[in-house]
DNA sequence: TTGAAAGCGCTAACAC
DNA sequence: GTGTTAGCGCTTTCAA
């Protein structure tokens, strides 16, 4: 990311001199024994009091026409309704959550937001959530588990529940925060928590055997951080399916599961003297690919290299990347499933949501060279 | 994006016979009035009043422990903090939010979170917000106005503050939401409230000075979608870069910030006979690139394209783009820094910033070819 | 169907 | 320095 630091900035002091928040103008038919409460900013909050008092009814006549239409006269309804909307009045949700314990709010936290694995998921629970009548709050973590514990302490009260998505915390620091707030785990297996997984480990013996199949007989496995559930399903589906398939695996890792992580690691991955890499994810992958290229090593021709996830990039790079496809999308939208039926219907029992995912064949993978890469 | 429709979904139930939230021990010392209230899981909320009867204090003073320590007796301090601590006392923001009108959080709201643009923006803005004690929310509006306005209306309670980035309102409903809580705009100049401006115009100048140096003449510009400003500032910039240049500059637009936006006008370029490409961002230059391989049209060989932002693919496609790298992440920062300084001194004037953008010439672009390309 | 009243968890004057 | 008191805006019994 190219940063360039210079700065303009000018402070505009004539707009002290502007009213910036014009009073909103307000008829009151009884008598304003309160005046409407002046928020922080100076403009008017309109409660459910305000609405009251116009109607001529009381407050919780009008409580009632938000969270309980039926249980209220349609004529009153209707009368309550418009003056709400004339007043722009809007129920204050902070306020109800005191009373209900329900926010309406869900928090979707990831590891790395920069990591264009992750947005179509994102988008997906947004979208999944908007038709629930949910609205979902994301943050990020830095792929820091201490970050992504005070995030969940934060979202704790302000969310109705979590969506953990490639958590790096332990298992047990999970355990510890899930009796705070219910949740819903993606990528990565937790006893007795709701989970949507992909299935990785199926991806995992696709690639290896699509690399098998072209004639490699040694394979190098670029893990992810040690703390991803996903590096280590991948990790055991790719050594069983090698020695199932007579080659040899070398796993080298942990990765940063970025693209430096994948220009560090391929000095390492020609030494082992690998023809084909599986790589834990296509930033690794890519990182690796123009790693080689400055090397001067040819992919495919020298070295065929897979990914994991399909991220745009990978489609664009050249050669293009064979990768194994993930399902983010459908599993934003399980996920937001799963986790309102914990937030709707508590103690009715926890799901477990597997994903298939596919192998796609681009043009980073080819037949094995007859001789081992040049290791310098 | 790959999607896989299979799904395996398997219910445990039976985890419901395992008390999935263990109840917390809980010792009082007082006559306990009333017991820990209950939440809607089942877990055990720890208030400041069960702190405050625990520690044999007042409640209030369980309150200044935490938002205004200095006017507690030190020692009452240490003790309340001690029980705090045994008891995993958590003070409630939303209640808090009530009494005080503050939340400790923000809002950010992006056109698309899968525009790579944003998530170095997002970071960086959550970072500083960090340092500052507040939290960031983030949603997305699809591009959708009224996604838009909804999502603004729904945090208007929520959070002390909103970031819009690259918003698709009209100025006018901008105006109107600032009322509602306080603001800072980013992407886009609206008088009366502070924004943060990259300098697309300095960019755009660049840009088409540097295709005006390689000998084009004729330079079609690819605008973005019609009611974003970076967009028409842009073209502004650009038409008058060009005439002062004495080239043609041929407007095609305008069209989704997207890769397919690309694909989709490859044609419409080759049509207007233009040597060169200017596009609204790097997304629609790839799908340009993308495009014009498949018609077998040489970039930067018959077609020279720039693009703008620097998002991470654009490095990696080949030929490497040329682009206009935008300061995103300073963006965040500064986009947080001014809209605290909004919410934590209100009425002291808004402010503008603009920050520089630079042109980074990589592989997509090279001197004009002796002829137009084929159009065919 | 509606009103009255209590209270969610916390803060903020104002007393003491 | 600490206790008292009165709400913030809303929901939710319980009566009427």
């Amino acid at each position: 990311m190219m940063e360039v630091p210079r700065v303009r900035q000018e402070v505009f002091s004539e707009y002290l001199c502007l009213p910036r928040k014009p009073a909103l103008t307000m008829r009151q038919t009884f008598a304003s024994v309160s005046s409407p409460t002046s928020g922080r900013d100076g403009s008017v909050a309109v409660t459910i009091r305000d609405v009251a008092k116009m109607v001529g009814v009381h407050v919780s006549t009008v409580s009632r026409t938000f969270s309980a239409p039926h249980l209220v006269n349609p004529e009153t309804r209707t009368r309550v309704l418009a003056v709400a909307e004339e007043l722009g009045y809007r129920p204050n949700r902070a306020a109800r959550a005191l009373t209900t314990g329900r926010t309406g709010n869900l928090g979707l936290i990831v590891a790395d937001i920069s990591n264009p694995f992750f947005p179509p998921l994102i988008k997906s629970a947004q979208a999944r959530a908007r038709e629930r009548d949910y609205h979902v709050f994301v943050a990020d973590t830095d792929e820091d588990p201490r970050v992504e514990e005070e995030l969940i302490r934060t979202f704790a009260k302000q969310v109705d529940g979590l969506l953990l998505c490639s958590p790096r915390l332990s298992g047990r620091a999970i355990d510890r925060l899930s009796v705070e707030i219910p949740f819903v785990v993606v990528n990565r297996l937790v006893k007795g928590l709701s989970t949507v997984l992909m299935d990785v480990a199926q991806g995992a013996r696709s690639a290896v055997g699509h690399l098998l199949g072209l004639g490699h007989r040694r394979i190098a496995l670029l893990t992810g951080p040690s703390s991803s559930w996903n590096s280590s399903a991948i990790e055991a589906a790719a050594i069983e399916a090698a020695s199932s398939g007579g080659a040899e695996l070398v796993v080298l890792g942990p990765n940063p599961p970025t693209e430096q992580g994948g220009e560090l690691a391929a000095a390492e991955v020609l030494r082992s003297g690998a023809t084909g890499v599986l790589a834990y994810n296509d930033l690794i992958a890519i990182g690796l690919i123009e790693a080689l290229d400055e090397l001067g090593v040819a992919v495919p021709g020298q070295l065929s290299v897979v990914g994991f996830d399909d991220i745009m990039p990978a489609r664009v790079i050249s050669p293009k990347l064979t990768t194994v496809a993930m399902p983010t999308a459908t599993a934003g939208r399980a996920a937001v499933d799963a986790l309102l039926h914990l937030v709707e219907a508590p103690g009715t029992g926890t799901s477990r949501t597997t994903l298939d995912t596919a192998l796609v064949v681009r043009a980073s993978t080819a037949p094995a060279p007859a001789a081992v890469p040049n290791p310098r």
